[in-house]
RNA sequence: CGGGGUGUGGCGCAGUUGGUAGCGCGCGCGGUUUGGGACCGCGAGGUCGAAGGUUCGAGCCCUUUCACCCCGACCA
């Protein structure tokens, strides 16, 4: 893409009102645009960055059987009465509307009773278990406070997945193939050696839950690692009893603040038995299906990476995640230079090599800013300099080295970044 | 939901004892520039968050209200 086909375009300051670095970042480099509190339109620059962690997360579910499907926000309050969470008592952030009739609707926090629902009349058997479902979806939840922009927000993206097994054996082992996919998970994004494995409280069928905890100053967690151990503890859970059960010791621990960027939980039959999801065993023996559900937040994750990643200068991408791979620096409106620039893109577009061509007619240093500031990982310049020895310069955002590279060889210096 | 703070062109800000709004960035036009956010000139752009009140007169004072930010509580 062309920067100057591009609608949105860079900003100097950010506004005075966001506090939060990746909301000050997101915004200055138009990645996102605050509608309200808590809720943040996703721009051309920041939605390719939200497909690509979305892919990321939807390879890794997809490479241990997970099947996508997309369950709808409206919620029918019927289910939810069944298991005892319709009610803004037990569940507080629900956001309730009406039907024209008068009859209420509530817009989905989470996706438990719609999709035991939806997958009942195909379960019948032991045969037609197990398996794993997820989707990607916008999440509503009425937070009394929501913060640190994209962190916490009343309108979110959430990946669920939920697995559905016949025995507790089975089930551990779909819980165990799950979290380490989410490792992978982490690992592509960037943010996999700051991310850790946090036991947290389970909830009232098992003793923990797992979070995914990446180290980060602006989480909302307090979280106690073992770095040796490559582990974690929520002070919510961070008692004598629990260190011991894990072989902790309180001395080895540190304490740090942390952003929660997955949470998985065993629900054995909290809500299929409720909701009647039961199948025939071997010995025609009505059994409950055993639940677990798995939750990755992909729009938190701009902001966890940002906050994680980005510098003084502005964002700063992985390579698999980044809207484009190389940023395109012109150098001069020479025909010469911009002849050899198009050229340039046009065989990165040919290569498969998104980039973004910075083809305005502005000075180098605000070019060069922006570049820094919109955090793609590679940075080309052409100008007539470049040229003299048929070469282009090539820089890593994160690098501050230059290197010249003949134009002949400059897609395969990409491909090896 | 408790506490603290802030609302003035797209963004950042100023606005004196109340006298009818100004600066920087950005934007348009012209010119000079061109390897780290250039410079000069001329312009466009604002019912001062909203409603009510006091006053001859309100961005400024009073009341109500809405929104936003931060801390805390909450986060199935």
């Amino acid at each position: 893409m062309r920067s100057t086909e591009l609608f949105t375009k860079t900003k100097k300051q950010a506004p005075a009102d966001e506090v939060s670095k990746n909301a000050q970042l997101l915004i200055r480099a138009s990645y996102i645009h605050k509608e309200m509190a808590g809720v943040y339109t996703f721009l051309p620059m920041g939605l390719r960055v939200l497909e690509n962690i979305c892919q990321v997360i939807r390879e890794e579910m997809n490479a241990i059987g997970g099947q996508e499907l997309k369950m709808t926000t409206l919620q029918d309050p019927e289910i939810w009465q069944a298991t005892d969470r319709w009610d803004d008592e037990k569940v507080d952030v629900w956001f309730k509307t009406k039907l024209k009739n008068g009859s209420e609707i509530g817009l989905g926090p989470t996706h438990e009773e719609p999709l035991i629902r939806a997958v009942k009349p195909y379960i019948s058997s032991y045969k037609d278990l197990p398996f794993l479902a997820y989707q990607i979806q916008t999440k509503f939840r009425n937070e009394t406070r929501a913060k640190s922009g994209v962190m916490r927000g009343r309108e979110f993206l959430m990946k669920d997945l939920y697995s559905f097994a016949r025995t507790e054996e089975e089930h551990d082992e779909l819980y165990e193939k799950i979290k380490q996919a989410y490792f992978k998970v982490y690992k592509r994004l960037g943010v996999g050696e700051q991310t850790f494995l946090t036991f947290a409280s389970g909830g009232m069928f098992s003793q923990f839950s797992h979070e995914f905890q990446t180290v980060c100053e602006a989480g909302e967690d307090t979280i106690y690692l073992d770095r040796k151990k490559g582990i974690a503890i929520n002070e919510e859970v961070n008692d004598d009893k629990v260190l011991a059960e894990l072989g902790v010791k309180r001395e080895d621990l540190e304490e740090v603040r942390a952003a929660e960027v997955g949470n998985i939980f065993t629900l054995k039959d909290k809500f299929s038995k409720p909701l009647g999801l039961n199948y025939l065993d071997e010995n025609n023996q009505e059994m409950d299906v055993l639940m677990g559900c798995y939750g990755i937040g992909p729009s938190r994750l701009v902001g966890v990476i940002t906050e994680l990643l980005g510098d003084d200068k502005g964002l700063v991408w992985p390579y698999e995640i980044a809207p484009f791979k190389v940023y395109i620096v012109r150098i001069g409106d020479s025909e010469a230079v911009i002849k050899a620039t198009d050229k340039l893109y046009a065989e990165l577009n040919e290569a498969n090599i998104e980039a973004f061509y910075d083809d305005r007619d502005v000075r180098p240093g605000e070019k060069f800013a922006d570049a820094d500031l919109i955090g793609i990982p590679i940075r080309l310049v052409v100008s007539e300099k470049t040229l003299a020895g048929d070469e282009v310069e090539f820089k890593k955002r994160t690098d501050s080295n230059i290197e010249m590279v003949k134009l002949v060889d400059i897609i395969e210096r990409i491909k090896s970044n």
